[in-house]
DNA sequence: AAGTGGTCTAGACCACCGA
DNA sequence: CGGTGGTCTAGACCACTTC
């Protein structure tokens, strides 16, 4: 009453195999979006096991990041939620501890070929386009400029981003992601190194060609892992500090 | 039965209860060393709560790193586990991504007056001096520099340093505070910023002065969340980069 | 064989949410 | 109010380690 298409049981414990069957549903979409998944309960009947090893095996994606409880109304696929997390840590040497709530504005947006570097990173198909977009970032109520951006799509997955209204998702990109590409991110690795302004950077930072700047490189992936975003952002080097705890 | 000392008890549910009880024991050294915490069938009888009460706390605390189990032998508090896993807290990369695994060479070490910074990271109490240590890192093969660091620990719980053959712990710092001075580190918060190279660094790491730095500011834990060591490592910017993973 | 943790069951009652 | 997850109970049987 577990088994499912293929076997994959190897004699693996019971919420073991609930847990890879969850995530399969997770990541075909089967399960995901505005809707809760089935209840402890329902799936308990469902498979045949008690609810107690339906919990286990939900905790444990609960744990790993792939759904979200909330008592009282149900558990969710989980919505990416680290959107700005950069800026935790871009701070601004204001008094003290102001969280700056940045405001974007979209430069540029175009279909263009991909760099070696882009195919690599998003892993594009032969004669696969890209969608180049620009940003800058600002401190919200000054005009001073913090980060410049360049985000790399597959043009073929993003295309509505091409029609859309910008100002629908300026601050915002990965809801935007969902809402017109129906594409979800889930999570990120983002690199940081530091190098050189050259003349676009410089010239949207307000400073000066060679200046330091910080260069945080993110590669973005959906939930079934396929890498679905490549963005590089700089910001001047004097203000950055960046936070991580270690374990 | 569930009181202790003080009633921390604000309708805590009891495996919290449990796991900040047991946290104590931990912290406190009434529970570690090569034995055994108690069974969970012991604990539940001692504190009269079901046995599945008792493993959600301890399953909660094996999750946070401090416990680890063994099926058919017991339960143990997690001794650290420099041996094979070195570079635990070391994630540095090169440009593709590839973690850097290199040596190092202790270029000092002795007893000084803690400053004003050093006294505020490691909670030094009054008059308590500290140790200074200075190292460079290199990449394996080559004999190119790629990080000054100076760490700094109290001088009283570190006093066998001083007199310890450096060459037994140049690579390895963190096994070495357990070895010589029983200081396991736990856990550690990094910083990362940019800034200009002075004078030592400027020499240790062959450059000039105000050459661009990156800095990674370092305080590491005990297991009670004691600040065991402050680090600030010093690497050249153009070579520098980092990766974390965010979700 | 005895003792440990690992898995699993089959409930109970509570707190929270939305209609 | 009914349905959800959150907590808790009181067992069962299994797999592993140690003696």
């Amino acid at each position: 009453m577990l088994t499912q298409k293929q076997d994959m049981d190897t004699r693996l414990p019971i919420y073991q195999r609930l847990k890879d069957l969850f995530t399969q549903k997770v990541q075909s979409g089967q399960w995901g979006g505005a809707e809760a998944i089935p209840s402890e309960h329902e799936l308990s009947v469902q498979y045949g096991v008690a609810p107690g090893t339906v919990r286990k095996a939900i905790e444990s994606l609960v744990s790993q990041g792939y759904l979200t409880r909330q008592q009282g109304k149900g558990t969710y696929v989980r919505q990416a939620s680290f959107g700005n997390a950069m800026f935790r840590f871009f701070r601004h040497t204001d008094p003290d501890g102001q969280v700056i709530q940045p405001a974007a504005r979209i430069l540029s947006i175009k279909k263009a070929i991909p760099s070696q570097a882009e195919i690599n990173k998003l892993l594009l198909v032969p004669n696969e386009k890209v969608i180049h977009l620009t940003r800058v970032r600002y401190a919200q109520n000054k005009n001073e400029p913090l980060l410049y951006e360049e985000i790399s799509v597959s043009a073929q997955r993003f295309e509505p981003l091409l029609s859309a209204d910008t100002s629908s998702f300026e601050d915002l990109l990965y809801p935007a992601y969902d809402r017109l590409c129906q594409v979800r991110v889930h999570r990120a690795t983002e690199t940081i190194s530091f190098g050189l302004a050259e003349l676009e950077v410089a010239k949207c930072l307000l400073t000066e060609v060679n200046a330091p700047v910080a260069i945080i490189t993110r590669l973005a992936t959906a939930i079934d892992g396929q890498p679905v975003e490549w963005r590089k952002s700089y910001g001047l080097a004097s203000r950055f500090s960046y936070s991580i705890e270690l374990r």
